[in-house]
Parts: C-alpha cells; sequence; structure tokens
DNA sequence: ACCGTTCCATGACGGCCGTCATGTACGAAC
DNA sequence: GTTCGTACATGACGGCCGTCATGGAACGGT
C-alpha cells in the first residue's frame, strides 16, 4: 500500500470508469494489487500469451494494437490513466491477439487474475461499471467497423483526429504514423489530409506535434462516436 | 411460465452462453421474462430509441445491424437459438445506433431492463457468462476491424462464409447481398468471389443457397477468428 | 558542429474494388 | 402457363488510395 498515495485514489475516484462507486471499494481495489511501473516501449503483453492481468494507468500511456503479417500494426485502443486495460482478460481464459505496449513510462496498479475475480465477486457494485465500460469499448469498435466498411480515408482521419482531440486536448503527440495505425491507412494519406486541414487553417503541425485550432470543424458525426 | 416447455429449458442449459449454469438459475431466467414471437421482418429496435430490453433467441434469427446514411446496410451479429441479443443495454441507459430486425419468425425470451438488472445482482454466476460472452464479441469486434484494414474482398468473404458454415451448417440460406453485408463489401464482389470458389469446386450456389463442399478451403486464419 | 536517424512532405503510378449496365434464371402468385 | 419480382451472373469503367520514390527538415548523440 505504501506504493500508493491518497493522490492516486482521489484521481481514480474521479474518473469515468469508477464513477459512482464508493471511495471504500477504490481504496480496496488498490489494496488488493500492486504497483507495476513499465519503461517507455516495454512490451507488457505479447501476441498469443495468456495474459490474466488487470491493469489501471496510474500515470503515463498504453497502446493495444496488433501487428499483422504483413508488418503493419493497427492500434485498437490508448489506456490513459485511471483507465483500465484486460477488464475481460481473467474471464477468458483462452489466448488473445492483443498487444500492449508502453508508449511512454507508465505506473500501473496491477491485479492478478484470482484477486480480480475474488474482487468483483466481493463488490458486485463494480459489476456495473465493468459493463459500461465494456458496452462503450463494443460500440466503439462497432462504430470503426462502419467507419472502414463506409467512411474515406479522409473522413476516418478526421475521426480519429476528433476523437484524440477529446481524449488527451491540444497539442497532439503522435506522428503520422501513429495516427495511420488508429485510423487504418498509411502515413502518406495521413500526412495529405492533414495538408489539405492545415490549408485550411483547421490544425498546424510539427514533428510528432499537432496543434487543434478548430476542433469543431473536425466533427463529422454519424451515430456514435468511437473511443480511443 | 405456460409459455415456455422443458424442451427450451434443455437448449438452453446446452447452449454455449448458459455454459456453466445450475440448471435452476436458467429456470429462474425464464421466469422473470415473458415469451415475445416476432414476424419474418419485424424491426424490434430501431436506430435511435433506447432499447432495454434483453431478448434471448428461443427459435429463429435476429440480425443486428445499422443502415448508413448512404442507404448501405452493415450487419454485425446473427443471433440465432440459445444466445443473447442486448446484454448490456440495460447497463448502457443512452441510445444506441444498432438495428435489430427479425430475419424469420422468431420466438424469444424477452426480460424487461429492471428485471434483467435485479436478476444479475441475485445470480452472480451469470456475470462470469455475460463477461466471457461479450469479450467473445470484442474479441470477433477487433478482428473484424484488422480484417477491413488489412485483408482484401475476397479473404473477407472466404472468412465470412467459414464462419457462417460454422454456425449455421450447409446449406447456407443466404444471398449475396446478406452476405456482402457482413463482410462489407458488394454484392457483385461478393458473387464474383463466390464465382471463383465455384470453379473450384469449394461450393455451389442455387438462388439464396450456398454449398460448401470444403469447409477447410475456407480458412484462412491469422488471429482469432470472427463471430457472426 | 557533425552526422545518423526519424519524421514530414509531395509527386507519380497502378491495382483493387465499387459503381453502373445488361442479360439471364429462378420462384411465387394468380 | 404466364407474369412479375428478385436474385444471380458478368463485363467495363473509373477513382480512391496504397505503394514507391525522392528530398528536406528536425532532433539527438558524440
Amino acid at each position: 500500500m505504501a506504493d500508493f498515495d491518497k493522490n492516486d485514489m482521489d484521481t481514480f475516484c474521479r474518473a469515468p470508469f469508477f464513477k459512482g462507486l464508493a471511495r471504500q471499494t477504490v481504496e480496496r481495489l488498490f489494496a488488493v494489487g500492486d504497483c507495476a511501473t513499465f519503461a517507455k516501449d516495454t512490451l507488457i503483453s505479447s501476441i498469443g500469451d495468456n495474459f490474466g492481468t488487470v491493469l489501471f494507468v496510474i500515470s503515463g500511456l498504453l497502446r493495444v494494437s496488433v501487428c499483422s503479417a504483413s508488418g503493419r500494426r493497427i492500434t485498437f485502443l490508448l489506456v490513459k490513466e485511471a483507465e483500465p486495460y484486460n477488464l475481460l482478460g481473467p474471464y477468458l481464459n483462452r489466448s488473445r491477439f492483443l498487444e500492449a505496449q508502453a508508449l511512454e513510462k507508465t505506473r500501473c496498479l496491477k491485479i492478478r487474475d484470482r484477486d480480480y475475480l475474488k474482487f468483483v465477486e466481493q463488490h458486485p457494485a463494480i459489476v456495473h461499471n465493468i459493463l459500461q465500460w465494456i458496452g462503450k469499448s463494443l460500440d466503439s469498435a462497432n462504430s470503426r467497423l462502419l467507419d472502414l466498411m463506409e467512411k474515406k480515408v479522409e473522413t476516418r482521419i478526421l475521426r480519429v483526429l476528433s476523437t484524440l482531440h477529446q481524449k488527451f486536448g491540444s497539442p497532439l503527440l503522435f506522428t503520422s504514423q501513429e495516427i495511420s495505425e488508429i485510423a487504418g491507412t498509411t502515413p502518406e494519406s495521413t500526412l495529405r489530409t492533414m495538408g489539405l486541414l492545415r490549408e485550411m487553417g483547421i490544425l498546424s503541425t510539427q514533428r510528432g506535434k499537432i496543434w487543434i485550432h478548430d476542433p469543431p470543424a473536425l466533427k463529422d458525426t454519424e451515430f456514435g462516436a468511437i473511443k480511443i
């Protein structure tokens, strides 16, 4: 418990995932877990292994992605502070094909599968939060499916920029490569699109940084938003 | 309760979703629900409404899809007997953008959101089943994302045919239109691909029917399977 | 200050596949 | 049996966008 301070718990209590939970419940969650710190670029779980540990990011950023046979990476999720990773892992005793990596130095609350399962049993209130979170993830995945089937690359990139802006603010610290891995396209297409947006005065770019000047212009909403 | 017979419960008890649950639990699930029968082509929930009811199909088939602005339909899920629909709806008190429709005459066990929430609270064992089911759905959605970003149309159609064959056997009672709505392509592309497969002797087709002669030939697995 | 690496930027090309068009065949209804 | 609606089948065209190539700029390490 010495690993965590009161501040960490405060942050969690205010975060969307923990909404509606008693502070005591959050404290007990901390009590059943350990602190784990991953250096930048650490591979936390790789494809094929049976990763049953649940993580809650305290500070830093995790990327959940796969690297396909053709060498292209596809990013499913970015996990930031007070967000959970692998909520369902302990319930699926089979290897998943996802890979998690720390994009920067990341400190996590780490909970072993058995402790997690026991905790959920003993604190049924959290089931509500878990299901809500997963539900949003599922809706988001479906929205992205729709985007990929329906929309052109430019629209998808717009959506990704908009979503990232909502989640991380401005400037965005991502390269065109990283953007393209989320949008499902190539760095070249991303750069071309951002070139257009720059001409339109909607954003400006620097090596690894993107300033969004006109967030509403990115909104092209049809149906639900995606969640990254 | 007179709406259901012992046979219905037997089917459910044997089904994957209910694996590991006591028969008594299944019986009580039936007890809190009503029987609902939908005629073919009935729209069960449409886009934008706040559909909080959980359904378990007893017989028949439901399609979960969206119809995009450009008029193209995209099918996310086919729900067959002993499978659940809208497991998470009661936990997400916001309108979802999915639309459910009965593809044939379909009989369901219908459970109102409040009854469902109460049931889950009183029967924590089912949480495990729910999370497992949702976990598979999430993995499946991610697999489809990967397919759409990575694979060409032919491969996707192959995957869809393979998955449908596993779930429904042979012959498949789907039109090229319906296949394309799952694979995220057009009927023309689907027909062209199936033309090739027919020449290779892997399948044969008739109006609305597809016989798969060589299921292994359809397998081109990389990473997880999709689930339709 | 030099150099290597990484990222940005932009042009040219080509192929996949979505769109349109046309014709055929099957099945249901009367 | 005739008719009509729907699905199958296949060809032609065109555009989006992925790939390759080239050059320049920014940053870090020594």
